[in-house]
DNA sequence: TTCATTTCTTGATGTACATCAAGGCAGGGG
DNA sequence: CCCCTGCCTTGATGTACATCAAGAAATGAA
């Protein structure tokens, strides 16, 4: 449990990492992501401040996320027994579920347009922070369809 | 804190009650989904023995999902309070997470085949249980694309 | 400043999956 | 028992988004 500075670039854990760490960000951005059979990267969470990033997985077994920094960042690190210790935040737990549940049915039920519509309401201050191809990777399309579609919003006005 | 038996087609939850239970599923199999704006079906999530069933939302707030019957079932129903007071169950929180973890994933990077060809590994009880337009609707495809994929993968033997 | 790298855009083409339509089949209710 | 309804499949066509390619603009390092 110890605070520590990281700088753009950084990597802080890779996939299949085992007994990996979780980080409380007290400044700067994370993201945490996959990266597929054919190479393509899967943006899964951002994590600005405040938030908490961790891969959850089981202890000694291999994670499924790389995590690495998009902005310098002061990060407290835990591992995840002492957090669990320290009595689990059970509200932020079922904040979170029920933001990967919100995800879900978007992934499965919205198209690109409405994607971003959702996106932009819904985390307006992380879209200035981060290149506009890591928001089209968060949302599961490609940066030529988010130009595209960005476009069309414009013009729509 | 009941409990209660349910038949084939009865309905739960709908999207927009408030205060809504949570459901263990002693015996039979329940679904939860969503309808989005064009009237399609999404199905979140399958419940089958010993699965809890629940929308997580605030007390007060309207809920999100729709949570039916697909198999005659009976159910402990508790409100979301009173599981709370028994001590959550950490462990099972963090394993739904995981789960929905991956499944936000493979929504981003598999297609219809590789979605299919995965759920088959993970819950190949469920398969046999639920007529396959569910599963197509589980996996974010269309009957007919996974008519077509599970057609390919018998000529391909 | 200058050069290199990354980001964003725009156009042309490709493709996986959706949609629409129709027929066969099985199960359940009357 | 029969009929109806829901399920599954198959084919034809449509479409949203991916891929490929190239150039302009912004960013950053030396």
């Amino acid at each position: 449990m110890k605070q520590i500075t990281v700088i753009k670039g950084d990597i802080l854990q890779r996939k299949g990492d085992i007994n990996t760490k979780a980080y409380i960000v007290e400044s700067g951005l994370l993201r945490s992501y996959s990266i597929d059979d054919k190479g393509k990267e899967h943006i899964y969470m951002f994590g600005p401040e405040n938030w908490l990033v961790a891969d959850i997985c089981e202890s000694n077994t291999p994670c499924q996320l790389y995590i690495d920094v998009i902005e310098d960042a002061v990060l407290t690190v835990a591992s995840k027994e002492e957090l669990m210790e320290r009595g689990p935040d059970i509200d932020a737990l079922l904040r979170r579920l029920n933001t990967m549940q919100a995800r879900i049915i978007m992934l499965m039920s919205s198209n690109a347009l409405e994607r971003y519509e959702h996106f932009v309401q819904t985390y307006p201050n992380i879209i200035q922070r981060v290149p506009l191809k890591m928001i089209a990777s968060y949302l599961g399309i490609t940066p030529e369809a988010l130009s595209r579609v960005r476009h069309q919003l414009t013009q729509r006005k």
